[in-house]
DNA sequence: TGCGGTAACTATACGGCGTGAAGTAAAGAT
DNA sequence: ATCTTTACTTCACGCCGTATAGTTACCGCA
């Protein structure tokens, strides 16, 4: 049974650190998935894994820091997940792109209820985000991926937006230089397409999966559908044809 | 001091019953308001009574049913709010009823932000909804609302709704009894049109107080203006002219 | 006027929570 | 072989919701 299994350049120490921190969050995400981000608790995660609660102070200095690292872990999973699903599509298909991108967002929120509480609710009796959000950077490609989708649709849509009067101070100075560094040319009234194509996509989304839209509708997706086929054609492009 | 307060119709006992419930709720809502809604404690509140928290236990029989009374009437509050702010224009000024609810919308989320998060975010750490939301009524008030709005429009928006495939069976039985009653003649496309409204407008609310707009822009405010004057636009209505 | 019922409230207790302080045993470094 | 660091446990504190039992004060009725 004794074998090298490390590599020679992390200790063996190193090693099972991460493994023990790997584990700690694998645990936390199996808890959240059955009873919610409110059940991620350091003493059940604890009783989990056959250790004391207080064992997990050495990874993580608080139960905040756990939620936080849990939070980026899961939004940057969303963010992989939407941006894979946009780049199936060729950069010519602007509209198959938004709608691959939207149905992947709807389908991961119903595929992980309980991830999207705790990337989108509020998560936790007392949790506070440090500073600005617990995964800005998550948060930020979600967004620069949005915009891409914006730009890719701004040679069709961009008459229909010449009577917006947005300026890049509008926006968020290191979003703004990301925008305009990859898309030079874009107006800043694109990235305000971006954000309300993301207020669009996530309210009705949030709405759905946090409960307050089973009390109106028995058919979500298909408002989902018609609302994605809506932006698209407000967009000037051509919407695929309705399927079932 | 010794004087007649209370109506003859109500005993002396039950009129103390209802105040010390009122009494309660709103300490619960201060709580709330200085601390989240994670704070709402029975302990803190009977801390602040004067009492022991098993004294609460004879007004609510859970912590979750003192939420839940607190989220309808919070939730009822919002609806009132919205109604009152769109009754303020006469039925013949559709795109300004559309306007004054959308902005009474985001202007109460932001002076109520932690009654925003009572009603829409996770609200507490294992709070369960009663079958199908807290707030059903109020809930159906909004949407109802909304849909008030839509049939306000549709004179108007119809055209650009006759390609929808939407059926009264895909929207609750009792939400479409109700329209269809109120509004004969209007086809389901609009309760459609109304939910979409929702979305669009929760969405991007629900991001800035959730504080996952913070991050991206600096003018929350103007995005939800341009957002309100599309909506409005794309109902081919006249949307008012921008202010600063 | 006094008595019985009941409503309102307290006292005590249990288990669970996050977290701090102190101690222990094993692994690594020298 | 000794010293240091790491991983972990034990114990403790103050929070939490809630169950059970006991106490007090008021109300209606004789």
């Amino acid at each position: 049974m004794i074998q090298d299994v490390g590599s020679a350049t992390t200790s063996r120490r190193a090693r099972l650190r991460t493994e023990t921190t790997a584990e700690i969050k694998r645990v936390a995400l199996e808890l959240m998935a059955s009873g919610g981000p409110g059940s991620i608790t350091l003493r059940a995660i604890a009783r989990e894994m056959g250790m004391t609660a207080n064992a997990i102070y050495g990874y993580f200095a608080t139960r905040d820091d756990l939620l936080t690292a849990l939070i980026k872990d899961v939004y940057t999973e969303l963010a992989d997940t939407l941006e894979a699903a946009r780049d199936a599509l060729p950069e010519a298909d602007a509209a198959g792109r938004i709608l691959a991108w939207a149905h992947a967002f709807r389908d991961w929120a119903l595929a992980h209820p309980q991830g999207f509480r705790l990337i989108y609710g509020d998560p936790v009796p007392g949790y506070q985000a440090p500073e600005g959000g617990a995964a800005p950077e998550a948060e930020h490609r979600v967004c620069a991926g949005l915009t891409g989708l914006a730009a890719g649709a701004w040679p069709e849509a961009s008459g229909r937006y010449t009577d917006d009067s947005f300026d890049w101070t509008d926006f968020d100075e290191k979003l703004a230089g990301e925008v305009r560094a990859e898309f030079p040319g874009l107006p800043p009234a694109a990235v305000a397409l971006a954000l309300r194509i993301w207020g669009h996509l996530h309210g009705l989304v949030s709405l759905e999966v946090l409960g307050h839209l089973r009390a109106q509708t028995t058919n979500p997706a298909k408002l989902y559908r018609n609302e994605i086929a809506r932006l698209i054609s407000s967009l000037g492009l051509t919407p695929p044809p309705a399927t079932a």
